[in-house]
DNA sequence: CTTGTATATGTACGAACGTACAGTTTATAT
DNA sequence: ATATAAACTGTACGTTCGTACATATACAAG
Protein backbone atom coordinates (compact mmCIF):
# COMPACT_ATOMS: atom_id res chain seq x y z
CA UNK A 1 0.00 0.00 0.00
CA UNK A 2 1.59 3.09 -1.12
CA UNK A 3 2.47 5.56 1.95
CA UNK A 4 2.38 8.94 -0.80
CA UNK A 5 -0.90 9.94 -1.06
CA UNK A 6 -1.09 10.63 -4.65
CA UNK A 7 -3.43 13.33 -4.51
CA UNK A 8 -3.58 13.77 -8.54
CA UNK A 9 -4.69 10.17 -8.70
CA UNK A 10 -7.32 11.06 -6.61
CA UNK A 11 -8.49 13.47 -8.19
CA UNK A 12 -9.02 11.49 -11.76
CA UNK A 13 -10.72 8.64 -9.75
CA UNK A 14 -13.77 11.23 -8.36
CA UNK A 15 -13.70 12.04 -12.07
CA UNK A 16 -14.61 9.07 -13.82
CA UNK A 17 -16.55 8.03 -10.44
CA UNK A 18 -18.65 11.50 -10.99
CA UNK A 19 -18.95 10.21 -15.11
CA UNK A 20 -20.02 6.94 -14.15
CA UNK A 21 -22.84 7.75 -11.16
CA UNK A 22 -23.78 11.46 -11.65
CA UNK A 23 -22.94 11.82 -7.98
CA UNK A 24 -20.43 12.58 -5.21
CA UNK A 25 -19.44 9.38 -3.74
CA UNK A 26 -19.83 7.99 0.66
CA UNK A 27 -16.94 7.83 2.60
CA UNK A 28 -17.24 3.83 1.87
CA UNK A 29 -17.62 3.76 -1.85
CA UNK A 30 -14.47 6.25 -1.76
CA UNK A 31 -12.37 4.00 0.77
CA UNK A 32 -12.97 1.19 -1.91
CA UNK A 33 -12.07 3.41 -4.94
CA UNK A 34 -8.92 4.66 -3.36
CA UNK A 35 -7.75 1.11 -2.14
CA UNK A 36 -8.72 1.47 1.60
CA UNK A 37 -10.05 -1.12 4.04
CA UNK A 38 -11.23 1.43 6.49
CA UNK A 39 -13.03 4.41 5.78
CA UNK A 40 -11.55 6.69 8.19
CA UNK A 41 -8.23 6.86 6.19
CA UNK A 42 -9.89 8.79 3.20
CA UNK A 43 -10.51 11.56 5.84
CA UNK A 44 -7.51 13.38 5.45
CA UNK A 45 -7.09 13.47 1.78
CA UNK A 46 -10.69 14.65 1.60
CA UNK A 47 -9.81 17.25 3.74
CA UNK A 48 -7.26 18.31 1.47
CA UNK A 49 -9.48 17.74 -1.61
CA UNK A 50 -11.74 20.61 0.22
CA UNK A 51 -9.11 23.13 1.11
CA UNK A 52 -7.91 22.68 -2.28
CA UNK A 53 -11.62 23.63 -2.98
CA UNK A 54 -12.28 20.38 -5.20
CA UNK A 55 -15.01 18.88 -3.13
CA UNK A 56 -17.35 20.58 -0.26
CA UNK A 57 -18.61 19.13 2.64
CA UNK A 58 -22.34 19.89 3.21
CA UNK A 59 -23.98 20.32 6.81
CA UNK A 60 -25.05 17.07 6.84
CA UNK A 61 -21.64 16.11 6.55
CA UNK A 62 -22.20 14.62 2.49
CA UNK A 63 -19.29 15.71 0.00
CA UNK A 64 -20.04 17.30 -2.51
CA UNK A 65 -18.01 18.64 -6.09
CA UNK A 66 -17.18 21.63 -7.35
CA UNK A 67 -16.63 22.29 -11.10
CA UNK A 68 -12.76 21.25 -10.52
CA UNK A 69 -14.12 17.54 -10.49
CA UNK A 70 -17.58 17.98 -12.90
CA UNK A 71 -15.66 20.19 -15.55
CA UNK A 72 -12.85 21.73 -14.38
CA UNK A 73 -10.83 22.47 -17.12
CA UNK A 74 -7.74 23.58 -16.14
CA UNK A 75 -7.02 27.67 -17.24
CA UNK A 76 -4.07 28.91 -18.10
CA UNK A 77 -2.37 32.24 -19.53
CA UNK A 78 -1.75 33.31 -23.22
CA UNK A 79 -0.37 31.52 -26.30
CA UNK A 80 2.60 34.01 -25.92
CA UNK A 81 2.85 32.88 -22.53
CA UNK A 82 4.14 29.91 -22.98
CA UNK A 83 2.21 26.15 -22.04
CA UNK A 84 3.22 25.13 -18.45
CA UNK A 85 3.27 21.56 -17.84
CA UNK A 86 0.58 20.56 -15.20
CA UNK A 87 3.13 19.55 -12.79
CA UNK A 88 0.85 20.82 -9.78
CA UNK A 89 -2.54 20.59 -10.30
CA UNK A 90 -3.11 23.14 -7.16
CA UNK A 91 -1.51 25.87 -9.06
CA UNK A 92 -3.71 26.33 -11.86
CA UNK A 93 -7.18 27.36 -11.96
CA UNK A 94 -9.83 25.07 -13.18
CA UNK A 95 -13.24 26.38 -15.06
CA UNK A 96 -16.20 24.56 -16.53
CA UNK A 97 -17.33 25.62 -19.46
CA UNK A 98 -20.99 25.19 -18.93
CA UNK A 99 -20.94 27.67 -15.60
CA UNK A 100 -18.51 30.16 -17.35
CA UNK A 101 -21.06 30.32 -20.36
CA UNK A 102 -24.46 29.42 -19.06
CA UNK A 103 -25.91 32.27 -16.83
CA UNK A 104 -29.42 31.12 -17.36
CA UNK A 105 -29.88 27.25 -18.46
CA UNK A 106 -33.29 27.31 -18.22
CA UNK A 107 -33.35 30.16 -20.89
CA UNK A 108 -30.37 29.00 -22.97
CA UNK A 109 -30.36 27.06 -25.67
CA UNK A 110 -28.10 25.76 -28.74
CA UNK A 111 -28.18 26.63 -32.29
CA UNK A 112 -26.05 25.25 -35.31
CA UNK A 113 -24.96 27.61 -37.82
CA UNK A 114 -25.56 27.67 -41.52
CA UNK A 115 -25.22 30.30 -43.70
CA UNK A 116 -22.13 32.88 -43.76
CA UNK A 117 -23.77 36.19 -42.89
CA UNK A 118 -21.67 36.52 -39.65
CA UNK A 119 -18.58 35.14 -40.84
CA UNK A 120 -17.03 38.12 -40.74
CA UNK A 121 -17.72 38.35 -36.90
CA UNK A 122 -16.32 35.14 -36.73
CA UNK A 123 -18.86 33.16 -36.97
CA UNK A 124 -18.74 30.31 -39.43
CA UNK A 125 -21.27 27.69 -40.92
CA UNK A 126 -21.32 24.77 -38.63
CA UNK A 127 -20.66 27.02 -35.50
CA UNK A 128 -23.29 26.07 -32.35
CA UNK A 129 -24.37 29.75 -30.87
CA UNK A 130 -25.50 29.99 -27.17
CA UNK A 131 -28.48 31.99 -27.35
CA UNK A 132 -30.27 33.24 -24.35
CA UNK A 133 -33.69 34.24 -24.29
CA UNK A 134 -35.97 36.81 -22.91
CA UNK A 135 -32.96 39.54 -22.65
CA UNK A 136 -33.78 43.22 -24.29
CA UNK A 137 -30.86 43.22 -26.65
CA UNK A 138 -28.57 46.26 -27.00
CA UNK A 139 -26.80 47.78 -30.08
CA UNK A 140 -24.27 45.65 -31.66
CA UNK A 141 -25.38 42.70 -29.69
CA UNK A 142 -26.13 39.48 -32.27
CA UNK A 143 -29.56 38.06 -32.13
CA UNK A 144 -31.64 35.65 -33.73
CA UNK A 145 -34.60 37.62 -35.16
CA UNK A 146 -37.74 36.22 -37.20
CA UNK A 147 -37.74 39.24 -39.84
CA UNK A 148 -40.62 39.08 -42.05
CA UNK A 149 -41.26 36.04 -41.34
CA UNK A 150 -37.58 34.41 -41.76
CA UNK A 151 -34.86 33.44 -38.87
CA UNK A 152 -31.65 34.96 -39.26
CA UNK A 153 -28.68 36.03 -36.81
CA UNK A 154 -27.92 39.30 -37.41
CA UNK A 155 -25.96 42.46 -35.59
CA UNK A 156 -28.73 44.13 -33.83
CA UNK A 157 -29.19 48.42 -34.35
CA UNK A 158 -31.29 51.55 -33.54
CA UNK A 159 -31.76 54.44 -34.89
CA UNK A 160 -34.69 57.10 -35.17
CA UNK A 161 -35.90 55.37 -38.53
CA UNK A 162 -36.61 52.03 -35.94
CA UNK A 163 -35.12 48.69 -35.35
CA UNK A 164 -32.45 47.88 -38.47
CA UNK A 165 -30.09 44.25 -37.95
CA UNK A 166 -26.77 44.15 -39.76
CA UNK A 167 -24.95 41.18 -41.29
CA UNK A 168 -21.45 40.69 -40.68
CA UNK A 169 -20.81 39.78 -44.35
CA UNK A 170 -20.44 42.80 -46.66
CA UNK A 171 -21.68 40.77 -49.49
CA UNK A 172 -24.91 41.13 -47.69
CA UNK A 173 -27.04 44.60 -46.92
CA UNK A 174 -28.55 45.98 -43.82
CA UNK A 175 -31.86 44.78 -43.12
CA UNK A 176 -34.98 46.50 -41.71
CA UNK A 177 -38.15 44.73 -40.64
CA UNK A 178 -41.44 45.59 -42.88
CA UNK A 179 -44.20 43.72 -41.05
CA UNK A 180 -42.91 41.55 -38.47
CA UNK A 181 -39.51 41.47 -36.04
CA UNK A 182 -39.55 38.81 -33.38
CA UNK A 183 -36.15 38.74 -31.53
CA UNK A 184 -35.87 34.55 -30.37
CA UNK A 185 -32.88 35.65 -28.00
CA UNK A 186 -29.28 37.42 -27.65
CA UNK A 187 -26.21 35.20 -28.68
CA UNK A 188 -23.99 34.78 -25.15
CA UNK A 189 -21.15 32.46 -26.96
CA UNK A 190 -19.59 30.93 -29.90
CA UNK A 191 -18.32 27.45 -29.55
CA UNK A 192 -16.09 25.92 -32.80
CA UNK A 193 -15.42 22.00 -32.27
CA UNK A 194 -12.67 20.82 -34.65
CA UNK A 195 -13.30 16.88 -35.67
CA UNK B 1 -50.85 21.67 -2.43
CA UNK B 2 -50.56 21.00 -6.07
CA UNK B 3 -51.78 17.85 -7.49
CA UNK B 4 -50.41 18.15 -10.99
CA UNK B 5 -46.98 17.17 -10.89
CA UNK B 6 -44.93 20.01 -12.58
CA UNK B 7 -41.82 18.18 -13.89
CA UNK B 8 -40.37 21.24 -15.27
CA UNK B 9 -40.65 23.15 -11.95
CA UNK B 10 -38.57 19.88 -10.24
CA UNK B 11 -35.83 20.07 -12.84
CA UNK B 12 -34.77 23.32 -11.89
CA UNK B 13 -35.17 22.92 -8.41
CA UNK B 14 -32.74 19.71 -8.79
CA UNK B 15 -30.55 22.27 -11.18
CA UNK B 16 -30.06 24.81 -7.95
CA UNK B 17 -29.58 21.83 -5.34
CA UNK B 18 -26.98 20.97 -7.65
CA UNK B 19 -25.30 24.28 -8.18
CA UNK B 20 -25.85 24.70 -4.11
CA UNK B 21 -24.55 21.36 -2.85
CA UNK B 22 -22.32 19.83 -5.65
CA UNK B 23 -24.26 16.29 -5.28
CA UNK B 24 -27.33 14.57 -5.67
CA UNK B 25 -30.15 15.33 -2.64
CA UNK B 26 -31.43 11.80 -1.00
CA UNK B 27 -35.26 11.25 -1.21
CA UNK B 28 -35.67 12.92 2.61
CA UNK B 29 -34.09 16.01 0.43
CA UNK B 30 -36.20 15.54 -2.54
CA UNK B 31 -39.05 15.94 -0.20
CA UNK B 32 -38.41 19.04 1.19
CA UNK B 33 -37.00 20.80 -1.74
CA UNK B 34 -40.33 19.68 -3.46
CA UNK B 35 -42.48 21.11 -0.21
CA UNK B 36 -43.97 16.91 0.07
CA UNK B 37 -44.17 16.15 3.60
CA UNK B 38 -43.66 12.24 3.21
CA UNK B 39 -40.62 10.94 1.00
CA UNK B 40 -42.60 8.73 -0.51
CA UNK B 41 -44.16 11.01 -2.51
CA UNK B 42 -41.46 11.75 -4.76
CA UNK B 43 -41.03 8.35 -5.61
CA UNK B 44 -43.12 8.37 -8.66
CA UNK B 45 -41.32 12.11 -9.72
CA UNK B 46 -38.18 10.55 -9.53
CA UNK B 47 -39.07 6.83 -11.66
CA UNK B 48 -40.65 9.56 -14.34
CA UNK B 49 -37.20 11.98 -14.18
CA UNK B 50 -34.95 8.43 -14.44
CA UNK B 51 -37.36 7.67 -17.65
CA UNK B 52 -36.59 10.79 -18.94
CA UNK B 53 -33.17 10.44 -18.64
CA UNK B 54 -32.76 13.23 -15.90
CA UNK B 55 -31.41 11.30 -12.74
CA UNK B 56 -30.11 7.47 -12.74
CA UNK B 57 -30.27 5.35 -9.39
CA UNK B 58 -27.55 3.13 -8.87
CA UNK B 59 -27.50 -0.20 -7.55
CA UNK B 60 -27.45 0.83 -3.90
CA UNK B 61 -30.47 3.09 -4.25
CA UNK B 62 -28.94 6.61 -4.62
CA UNK B 63 -29.81 8.89 -7.03
CA UNK B 64 -27.51 10.40 -9.69
CA UNK B 65 -27.53 13.10 -11.93
CA UNK B 66 -27.23 13.04 -15.82
CA UNK B 67 -25.87 15.82 -18.03
CA UNK B 68 -29.77 17.13 -18.64
CA UNK B 69 -29.14 18.69 -14.64
CA UNK B 70 -25.67 19.07 -14.21
CA UNK B 71 -24.80 21.09 -17.73
CA UNK B 72 -27.73 20.28 -19.86
CA UNK B 73 -28.26 23.07 -22.25
CA UNK B 74 -31.24 22.61 -24.84
CA UNK B 75 -29.75 22.09 -28.58
CA UNK B 76 -32.15 23.03 -31.14
CA UNK B 77 -31.85 23.18 -34.80
CA UNK B 78 -30.12 25.32 -37.23
CA UNK B 79 -31.50 28.95 -37.51
CA UNK B 80 -33.09 28.13 -40.68
CA UNK B 81 -35.38 26.18 -38.51
CA UNK B 82 -36.42 28.94 -36.30
CA UNK B 83 -36.89 29.08 -32.33
CA UNK B 84 -38.98 26.73 -31.13
CA UNK B 85 -40.50 27.38 -27.67
CA UNK B 86 -39.59 25.08 -24.76
CA UNK B 87 -42.68 23.91 -24.40
CA UNK B 88 -41.87 20.36 -23.42
CA UNK B 89 -38.52 20.11 -21.84
CA UNK B 90 -38.95 16.42 -22.70
CA UNK B 91 -39.06 16.95 -26.23
CA UNK B 92 -35.21 18.70 -26.54
CA UNK B 93 -32.25 17.06 -26.44
CA UNK B 94 -29.50 18.57 -24.11
CA UNK B 95 -26.21 18.70 -24.03
CA UNK B 96 -23.20 19.49 -21.41
CA UNK B 97 -20.56 21.93 -23.01
CA UNK B 98 -18.16 20.10 -20.80
CA UNK B 99 -18.48 16.36 -21.81
CA UNK B 100 -19.33 17.70 -25.71
CA UNK B 101 -16.18 19.53 -26.04
CA UNK B 102 -13.09 17.70 -23.88
CA UNK B 103 -12.56 14.17 -24.07
CA UNK B 104 -9.49 13.77 -21.71
CA UNK B 105 -9.89 16.41 -18.70
CA UNK B 106 -7.08 15.92 -17.76
CA UNK B 107 -4.97 17.02 -20.49
CA UNK B 108 -6.60 19.69 -21.44
CA UNK B 109 -6.52 23.03 -21.11
CA UNK B 110 -7.60 26.83 -21.95
CA UNK B 111 -6.07 29.35 -23.33
CA UNK B 112 -6.55 33.02 -24.15
CA UNK B 113 -5.89 33.77 -27.85
CA UNK B 114 -3.58 36.89 -28.18
CA UNK B 115 -2.65 38.03 -31.91
CA UNK B 116 -4.47 37.86 -35.29
CA UNK B 117 -2.28 34.87 -36.93
CA UNK B 118 -5.41 32.81 -37.10
CA UNK B 119 -7.89 35.25 -37.35
CA UNK B 120 -8.95 34.44 -40.84
CA UNK B 121 -9.76 30.94 -39.26
CA UNK B 122 -12.47 33.01 -37.23
CA UNK B 123 -9.93 32.63 -33.98
CA UNK B 124 -9.54 36.12 -33.13
CA UNK B 125 -7.68 37.87 -29.80
CA UNK B 126 -9.44 37.60 -26.78
CA UNK B 127 -11.05 34.12 -27.77
CA UNK B 128 -10.84 30.57 -25.77
CA UNK B 129 -9.01 27.99 -27.52
CA UNK B 130 -9.37 24.43 -25.65
CA UNK B 131 -6.09 22.71 -26.25
CA UNK B 132 -5.33 18.80 -25.60
CA UNK B 133 -2.01 17.63 -24.70
CA UNK B 134 -0.34 14.92 -25.90
CA UNK B 135 -1.85 13.40 -28.93
CA UNK B 136 0.01 13.52 -32.65
CA UNK B 137 -0.70 16.17 -35.16
CA UNK B 138 -2.54 15.86 -38.21
CA UNK B 139 -2.39 18.09 -41.41
CA UNK B 140 -4.15 20.98 -40.98
CA UNK B 141 -4.61 20.63 -37.44
CA UNK B 142 -4.10 24.07 -35.21
CA UNK B 143 -1.46 23.16 -33.00
CA UNK B 144 0.10 25.15 -30.10
CA UNK B 145 3.79 25.11 -30.67
CA UNK B 146 6.91 26.65 -29.34
CA UNK B 147 9.09 27.54 -32.43
CA UNK B 148 12.80 28.50 -31.70
CA UNK B 149 11.62 29.43 -28.50
CA UNK B 150 8.88 31.26 -29.00
CA UNK B 151 5.03 30.22 -28.39
CA UNK B 152 2.43 30.26 -31.51
CA UNK B 153 -1.05 28.96 -32.56
CA UNK B 154 -0.52 27.78 -36.44
CA UNK B 155 -1.87 25.09 -38.84
CA UNK B 156 0.41 22.04 -38.53
CA UNK B 157 1.97 21.13 -42.09
CA UNK B 158 4.59 18.95 -42.82
CA UNK B 159 6.16 17.95 -46.39
CA UNK B 160 9.98 16.96 -47.93
CA UNK B 161 11.69 19.51 -46.28
CA UNK B 162 9.88 18.60 -42.83
CA UNK B 163 7.46 20.24 -40.81
CA UNK B 164 6.01 23.71 -41.35
CA UNK B 165 3.46 26.28 -40.01
CA UNK B 166 1.06 27.98 -41.34
CA UNK B 167 -0.92 31.35 -40.00
CA UNK B 168 -4.50 32.14 -40.88
CA UNK B 169 -3.37 35.15 -42.00
CA UNK B 170 -2.04 36.56 -45.72
CA UNK B 171 0.16 38.88 -43.64
CA UNK B 172 1.61 36.49 -42.70
CA UNK B 173 3.89 33.33 -43.53
CA UNK B 174 4.82 30.12 -43.54
CA UNK B 175 7.20 29.45 -41.12
CA UNK B 176 9.48 26.32 -40.41
CA UNK B 177 11.62 25.80 -37.49
CA UNK B 178 15.13 26.36 -37.59
CA UNK B 179 16.51 25.09 -34.33
CA UNK B 180 13.57 23.56 -32.41
CA UNK B 181 10.21 22.92 -32.53
CA UNK B 182 7.75 21.68 -29.29
CA UNK B 183 3.77 20.43 -30.32
CA UNK B 184 2.37 21.98 -26.77
CA UNK B 185 -1.07 20.72 -27.74
CA UNK B 186 -3.78 20.24 -30.71
CA UNK B 187 -6.84 22.80 -30.86
CA UNK B 188 -10.10 20.85 -29.86
CA UNK B 189 -12.47 24.06 -29.94
CA UNK B 190 -13.05 27.58 -29.67
CA UNK B 191 -14.58 29.51 -27.70
CA UNK B 192 -15.83 32.95 -27.48
CA UNK B 193 -17.99 34.54 -25.06
CA UNK B 194 -19.78 38.08 -25.83
CA UNK B 195 -19.96 40.37 -22.88
C1' DC C 1 17.42 0.58 18.43
C1' DT C 2 14.32 4.07 20.29
C1' DT C 3 11.34 7.81 19.63
C1' DG C 4 8.00 10.61 17.36
C1' DT C 5 4.81 11.56 13.81
C1' DA C 6 1.93 10.63 10.19
C1' DT C 7 -0.96 7.20 8.15
C1' DA C 8 -4.03 3.13 8.12
C1' DT C 9 -7.15 -0.19 10.50
C1' DG C 10 -10.94 -1.80 13.45
C1' DT C 11 -14.89 -1.23 16.22
C1' DA C 12 -18.80 1.27 17.84
C1' DC C 13 -22.95 4.32 17.67
C1' DG C 14 -26.66 7.54 16.77
C1' DA C 15 -28.59 9.58 12.64
C1' DA C 16 -30.11 9.32 8.10
C1' DC C 17 -30.76 6.35 4.26
C1' DG C 18 -33.79 3.56 0.77
C1' DT C 19 -37.64 0.70 0.76
C1' DA C 20 -42.09 -1.44 1.92
C1' DC C 21 -46.81 -1.31 3.22
C1' DA C 22 -51.06 0.38 5.08
C1' DG C 23 -53.91 4.24 5.34
C1' DT C 24 -55.62 8.90 3.98
C1' DT C 25 -56.71 12.57 0.92
C1' DT C 26 -57.72 14.50 -3.61
C1' DA C 27 -59.18 14.43 -8.35
C1' DT C 28 -61.79 12.36 -12.03
C1' DA C 29 -65.31 9.57 -14.06
C1' DT C 30 -69.66 7.43 -13.82
C1' DA D 1 -73.79 10.93 -5.02
C1' DT D 2 -70.91 7.13 -5.63
C1' DA D 3 -67.03 4.60 -7.29
C1' DT D 4 -62.32 4.40 -8.77
C1' DA D 5 -57.81 5.63 -9.51
C1' DA D 6 -54.06 8.52 -8.47
C1' DA D 7 -51.46 11.23 -5.34
C1' DC D 8 -49.88 11.85 -0.82
C1' DT D 9 -49.03 10.82 4.31
C1' DG D 10 -47.42 8.12 8.17
C1' DT D 11 -45.04 4.44 10.28
C1' DA D 12 -41.72 0.84 10.41
C1' DC D 13 -37.37 -1.69 9.46
C1' DG D 14 -32.89 -3.22 8.12
C1' DT D 15 -28.88 -0.98 5.96
C1' DT D 16 -25.58 2.49 5.29
C1' DC D 17 -24.17 6.91 6.61
C1' DG D 18 -20.69 10.25 8.99
C1' DT D 19 -18.14 10.56 13.06
C1' DA D 20 -15.37 9.31 17.14
C1' DC D 21 -11.87 6.90 19.48
C1' DA D 22 -8.56 3.45 20.40
C1' DT D 23 -5.15 0.63 18.22
C1' DA D 24 -1.78 -0.79 14.75
C1' DT D 25 1.58 0.03 11.17
C1' DA D 26 5.06 2.58 8.43
C1' DC D 27 8.63 5.92 8.02
C1' DA D 28 12.21 9.42 9.31
C1' DA D 29 15.28 11.40 12.77
C1' DG D 30 18.23 10.91 16.55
Amino acid sequence: MPRTMNITEKISQLRSFYKQEGRAPSYAEMASLFGYKSKNAVYHPVNRLIDLNYLTRSENGRIGFTSRITGGIAVLGSVQAGFPSPAEEELVDTLSLDEFLVKRPEATYLLTVSGDSMIEAGIHPGDLVLVEKGGVPKKNDIVIAQVDGEWTMKYFGRDKQGVYLDPANSAYSRIRPERSLVIGGIVKAVVRKYA
